[in-house]
DNA sequence: TCCACTCTACTACACGATTAGTAGAGTTGC
DNA sequence: GCAACTCTACTAATCGTGTAGTAGAGTGGA
């Protein structure tokens, strides 16, 4: 099930669909940055595709339109994304945190933070 | 110049060539794993691509093989493939570390060591 | 009812990645 | 020198992604 891959827009595409809870393509449309919108017809080939994936579901029909709903959570599809990552890098983190250290995207107080997350877990364990 | 992008398989030939120094198709290619191993021809035409893309170049001929050698650094290709992920998420490093958190991949003990690394850096500042 | 509008379903195309075959040039051992 | 082999350079097919057009079905207000 969550072997399912999704590209770039194909993401952009479910983030609105989390957002928005269930969206017709009009609507999912509609939410993309006006920059660049794409098309409606490109909005919906890429929402069908998805469909065909199973990670959108019609779930109900307002007026003539079919109303989209996300299959695969956010949570599922983004730990996917992270993990196709780091097995890039045969699984290991270190050069992935060394990058969030280095471009400052991970600060002292971030790492605090997470130690006292740790120590709980291993508290709790 | 590191607005290069490469894909998985290319990532995997610029490993091997990173591994190696420098290298012939020939060695790029029984180098990789034997499961799945694509053919010569296939391996010959990504590195050609990979020189179009100015990420590999000729260094020289042995007999009547070119030899290669990366340009792009590893490090600058990872870099590159971690600021694209990040920017999934808005450039937010919250996902990544909590992901790595719990698949158990960053372990108290390494976050101790980051902490260290961090304070260090903070007092030079 | 009927016109204007919306949406669907289908088709199509371009581009990059991946896959590999083939003709012919180059090299090497004997 | 020549046969066997290797490598190059080119060609080509396929697949996924992104892009969008079009015909026709469906809907809703006057």
């Amino acid at each position: 099930m969550s072997e399912t891959r999704v590209s770039r827009f194909e993401l952009q595409l479910l983030e609105k669909l989390w957002d928005l809870g269930i969206a017709s393509v009009r609507e999912i449309q509609e939410n993309l940055p006006e920059k660049d919108r794409p098309a409606y017809t490109t909005v919906q080939t890429m929402i069908y595709r998805l469909e065909e994936k199973g990670a959108v579901r019609r779930v109900k029909k307002v007026g003539n339109a079919h109303v989209f709903q996300a299959v695969l959570t956010r949570k599922a599809v983004h730990r996917r994304l992270i993990s196709d990552l780091l097995n890039l890098f045969g699984g290991s983190p270190g050069p992935v945190v060394s990058h969030l250290i280095e471009t400052g995207k991970l600060t002292l107080a971030d790492v605090k933070e997470l130690e006292k997350r740790l120590c709980a877990m291993e508290e709790k364990r």
